[in-house]
DNA sequence: GTGCACATGTAACTCGTTACATGATTGG
DNA sequence: CCAATCATGTAACGAGTTACATGTGCAC
């Protein structure tokens, strides 16, 4: 699918060892991207063999060895030609959703403490990604290029949360109002 | 995963076959769900092993027979269990987010136009779900239970394609302004 | 009897997850 | 030398997609 395009994006700003490439994924390309380092490390082999990327084995000190990835020449085109694609756009797809769907055959109660937790948790993601957002980005009117691109797309992450947290409000509110 | 759940809500709902439950994941209850008549069968199979359902063949006049589902009370039992249980928080992925992030390493203009592509998807979208909404619930003030559940589901269709139709928005527009 | 819509499936494959395995290096 | 961390993987499985297969009933 589309973890190798995300890889080939991840090296190009920075190469990178497979270990290190998950740890990114936990953190920024997180916000709309996820994976384990056994599935990245089985993509980066494909693409290795593919020749998209270039291994280097890396001695460190205090650490053992590691193999670093960098894009190679047939990796840039193969991306660029991705980029151009047309994408599906894609479906939402929320476990959430259906059991608020089908509270009602159910434990009412419990079902909006499932939501209740739900949207604290989209709260504290909602809080940290406003402030990586002021702390690496404080002026983002100046941005250009990838730096835009990278700012934006926290801005995705942001708005995805604030999402999360006005429809789950939406809900918790219409059933107490509902309730009453 | 939750396949069978959705499927439980849906036949809870209103008992069905296969292929009227594939129409039906198109329609209302694929904001939030998708699935294809295939794994629909494949899915429904298994919970008819399990006795999560039962299946009667109903004759049809002009048309084959075909195989009506409906919840059992050990399905009903599953469902109850499941809605009670925590979720965990789903992640975002986004194969447009990550072009948008990866777009100066291929052709800007190329991704620009399948940004604009999108966000014109998102806002017919938006337009059938606002208009759906209107149509279908259009006193909810004064809906209760699984209407309203229905209901603000459908919100989270409709907040879910204005998040896209603004993120998108905001993207192409700081753009513009960039290259300005 | 041929083509079409309805209806139910099978088979092969890809993607991703979970659990487990192996080895390097260092601090105690 | 033993536990802890870093680092790289394998194996088994499950969910979902794509392509294909089979059969019914009706309109032409």
């Amino acid at each position: 699918m589309a973890l190798e395009h995300a890889l080939l994006v991840a090296l190009r700003e920075q190469p990178a060892s497979g270990l290190e490439l998950a740890r990114r994924f936990e953190r920024s390309i997180g916000y709309f991207w996820h994976a384990t380092h056994q599935q990245i490390y089985k993509v980066l082999g494909r693409m290795d063999a593919d020749g998209w990327v270039t291994a280097t084995a890396v001695a460190q000190s205090g650490k053992p060895d590691k193999k670093v990835y960098a894009v190679s020449a047939a990796g840039e085109g193969v991306l660029a030609d991705w980029l151009a694609a047309p994408t599906p756009t894609e479906p939402l797809r929320s476990e959430l959703a259906v059991k608020m769907r089908g509270a009602s055959y159910g434990d009412r109660a419990a079902v909006l403490d499932v939501v209740r937790a739900t949207l604290v948790d989209h709260q504290v993601r909602l809080d940290h990604y406003e402030r990586l957002a002021k702390r690496e980005h404080p002026t983002p009117e100046t941005l250009t290029g990838h730096a835009l691109d990278q700012y934006l797309v926290l801005r995705g992450g942001i708005r995805t949360e604030r999402f999360w947290v006005e429809w789950l409000g939406e809900y918790l509110h219409a059933h107490e109002k509902a309730e009453r």
